[in-house]
DNA sequence: CAGTGGTCTAGACCACAAG
DNA sequence: TTGTGGTCTAGACCACTGG
C-alpha cells in the first residue's frame, strides 16, 4: 500500500502510465480490476474507469468485459487530425482566400468514381473542378463529384460564391466520411493549374462523405508543393 | 415536452446530433444547459455530460464554463489516425517483413535536425539509415537521428535484429510526439533506394518523439510510390 | 454461469471565466 | 460574483463474454 491517493482521473491516468512505462505492468499482462484499483487509489471506481477508458481509446490498454484489462502488446498510437475547411485553414495563416470554379457540369462518372459513389451505371452526377488560392497563389486543386440524389436544391447552389465544401457542410447533414492520404506526381494538367513543375511530388487527399442513405460526395484534393499536414500526440 | 425519454448517453448524443443536423439548433447558437437537457431527456446530468463531451471532442460543439455550449460555427472535423509500427503494418497485410540497416554512425547533425532535437552545437547524435521491405520490395526508407543523452544503453542496441522504432518503443518511455505529413519528389538517392523512378511523388512522414526531459528521436519516413494512409470519421 | 467492464443516478463540490 | 461545465462519489444494475 502506497498511502498515496490519486483523486482525479488525470492523476490516476498518470500513475497508470507511469507503471506501464516503468514496466511495472508489462506489455501483454493483465492489470488489476477497476474495483481493486479504486481501493488502492482511494477513489471511486468511476474515476478509475474514466482514466482507463482514455488509455484504451489511445491504444495503450486493451479492455474486455469479463476478461479484464491488459497492457497493449502492440501499442498502435492514435493521432487525431484536424480537417478544417480550406478557407479557414488559409485565413488562419493570415492569408487571403479566393477560389474559382474551373468547370461545372453533369456527367456520367468514370467507373472508379461510380464504384465509390455506389450509383447506377448511367447515372449522371455533378462534376465540379475548383482551384483554391491563398494570397492569389494556387493552394489546392479540387476535383469533386456530387450525388444529386443525396443533395436537395443542388442546381440552385452558387459554388462561385461559397465553395462546394462549405455549401455542402451547411446544407447537407452527413454522418461519416473516409479519408485517404497519399502522394502523386504532377502531370501536365496539375503542373499548369497549380503553377508548379511537371514531375513534382504533390500531397493528395481523397475524401468521401456520406449520410444515412447516400454517398454525398467524393473529392480529390491535390495540394501545391510545400503543403504539410501536422499533428501531435 | 416530447414525452420521449433518452436514457443512454448514446441516445442523448443521437438526439442532439439530430437537432444539429435538422437545424433545430443552428451553428453558433447556444443550446440548453446540461441541467435543462437532463430534465427534458429524463436522465441524469452526468449522462448528458457524457453525450455532449463526445460531440465537443469531435468538434461539433463548443463548450465553455460559465458561457455554455454552442453549436460549432466552423465544424473542424477530427479524424483519428492509427500510427502502427511498420512491421505490424506490413505483416497485417499478409506480407513478409524485413529490414536492413544501410548506415549507422555517430555524427554532428545538420542544423535543421539540431534545431528539432534541441541539442548543443557540436553534440554528436546517432544517425541511422534503414530500409524496410515488404515481400522483399522496398516499402519505406527511414532516416533517423537518436539522442544518446535520452537513451540509455544505446550502444548495445542491435538495430539489425529489431528495428530502431520497435527497440525504442520497448526501451524508452515517451510522452509525446509530433507528426508532419507531406509529399516530396524522388531524387537520385530515393529513386535508387526505393527502386522507383527519379521524379516520382513520394509520401513522407516526419516524426519526433520526446520524453519529459529530452527529444528522443527524429525520423523521416519516405514511402515507396503507392503508399496510402487511410482513416474514417 | 459468473466476473468484469460499461453505464446510470442523485447529489455534491470545484474550477473557470463572463459580466 | 455567479452561472456553467467538469468531476467525484457510492451504489446499483446491465451487457458482454470467457470458462
Amino acid at each position: 500500500m502506497t498511502g498515496l491517493e490519486f483523486k482525479s482521473w488525470q492523476a490516476v491516468q498518470a500513475e497508470v502510465l507511469r507503471r506501464i512505462n516503468s514496466r511495472e505492468w508489462k506489455p501483454g499482462e493483465f492489470i488489476p480490476h477497476e474495483a481493486e484499483l479504486s481501493v488502492e487509489f482511494g477513489c471511486a471506481r468511476a474515476t478509475v474507469n474514466r482514466a482507463l477508458r482514455g488509455l484504451a481509446e489511445s491504444g495503450l490498454l486493451d479492455r474486455r468485459r469479463k476478461a479484464g484489462t491488459r497492457v497493449a502488446l502492440h501499442p498502435v498510437r492514435k493521432a487525431t487530425l484536424d480537417i478544417p475547411v480550406i478557407r479557414y485553414e488559409i485565413e488562419g495563416k493570415g492569408q487571403s482566400y479566393r477560389h474559382s470554379v474551373l468547370s461545372r457540369r453533369r456527367a456520367v462518372p468514370p467507373s472508379d468514381i461510380r464504384a465509390r459513389m455506389r450509383t447506377q451505371p448511367g447515372d449522371r452526377l455533378l462534376h465540379l473542378v475548383t482551384l483554391h488560392m491563398a494570397d492569389g497563389k494556387p493552394y489546392v486543386f479540387e476535383d469533386r463529384w456530387i450525388n444529386p440524389q443525396a443533395v436537395a436544391d443542388l442546381d440552385n447552389a452558387d459554388f462561385a460564391a461559397l465553395s462546394a465544401n462549405e455549401w455542402l457542410v451547411a446544407h447537407v447533414p452527413f454522418e461519416g466520411g473516409d479519408f485517404t492520404f497519399s502522394a502523386m506526381t504532377a502531370g501536365a494538367r496539375e503542373a499548369e493549374i497549380l503553377a508548379c513543375g511537371e514531375g513534382e511530388g504533390l500531397f493528395v487527399i481523397d475524401r468521401s462523405t456520406w449520410s444515412k442513405d447516400h454517398i454525398i460526395t467524393t473529392v480529390r484534393l491535390i495540394f501545391a508543393p510545400g503543403y504539410q499536414m501536422h499533428t501531435e500526440i
